[in-house]
DNA sequence: CATTTACCTTAAGTCCACTTCAGGTGTTAT
DNA sequence: ATAACACCTGAAGTGGACTTAAGGTAAATG
């Protein structure tokens, strides 16, 4: 199965212009062409779908670059691309906790507003603030501010 | 107690110029200044607790200095707020799930390269690959690719 | 047969969040 | 007193990831 470059667009919904600009960045190392025409195969589609990961682990385009070249290179880079990924999952637990300290703050906030919008103040609130939260907002509370 | 702009640069370890740059996006909006010096109190340590937050969160600084505005105008805009932090809330949620497919991804490579340097090649990796993989892993692969 | 449509290229432009530069003031240390 | 610091400003520069513009080819539709 072949696809045009207009057809991946829209089952990725992703401009035209930014799979160019992908294929321009060496994204899809192999990608053949018909008099000048990029041709799409399922080979394609899995690399998409490994750039948009990778792109959401925070991976620049040149290190996913670096990744594609790899894969293209065959079994000698196995261990390369193995370390890759074990930063990279790294480096995702890390955002996942990071994530979710500032869920707790936002969870926070959003309780804070909500009391205020009930009292029509914030006095109530800033005299519980620090220490004196009812038990459930200290927990968010204490983990949003590290403590 | 108050604080230098080099204070806050060392204790938050942010560039002085990061700094007077939010301050320039009016992100420190009751910020005092003594013959034209900056001087930062607790008030901006909070402000400062929450841009970043609110960055992690995905706003923009325009964003962020509406917020701030908000903040600034008293119990008239506890309803903004409140919206712009639910609607934080929400897409924090998202992004935390959106996060979690990632690492179910980059869990299933770390498994599939090990794999693939144990065995020196990848023919028994391609032969389970759609639906015959060990179970745990499984899970990944089909958490990575939505099924 | 003319125009619409889908593809192509290279180069320049955009957006965002900073960062750097050039030049200046005021206080502290040798 | 001179130099080293820490602060200041406004303007220009940077980096990354696209996006848009300008101009062209080739197939297909009215």
């Amino acid at each position: 199965m072949t696809y045009s470059i207009g057809d991946i667009s829209k089952m990725y919904d992703i401009p035209v212009s930014t799979l160019r600009y992908y294929d321009s960045e060496g994204l899809f190392p192999d990608l053949q062409r018909k008099s000048g025409i990029r041709i799409f195969t399922d080979r394609e589609l899995d690399q998409l779908r490994m750039i948009e990961c990778l792109k959401k682990s925070g991976l620049e385009i040149r290190e996913i670059r670096q990744f594609m070249e790899w894969a293209k290179q065959g079994s000698s880079t196995y261990q390369q691309r193995y370390e890759l990924m074990s930063r990279q999952l790294e480096s995702i637990e890390n955002q996942i906790a990071e994530m979710r300290k500032v869920q707790a703050m936002v969870q926070y906030k959003c309780w804070y507003y909500s009391k205020a919008i009930e009292d029509g103040n914030e006095d109530g609130l800033k005299e519980m603030m620090p220490d004196h939260l009812p038990e459930d907002i200290q927990k968010l509370y204490d983990l949003a501010h590290d403590r």
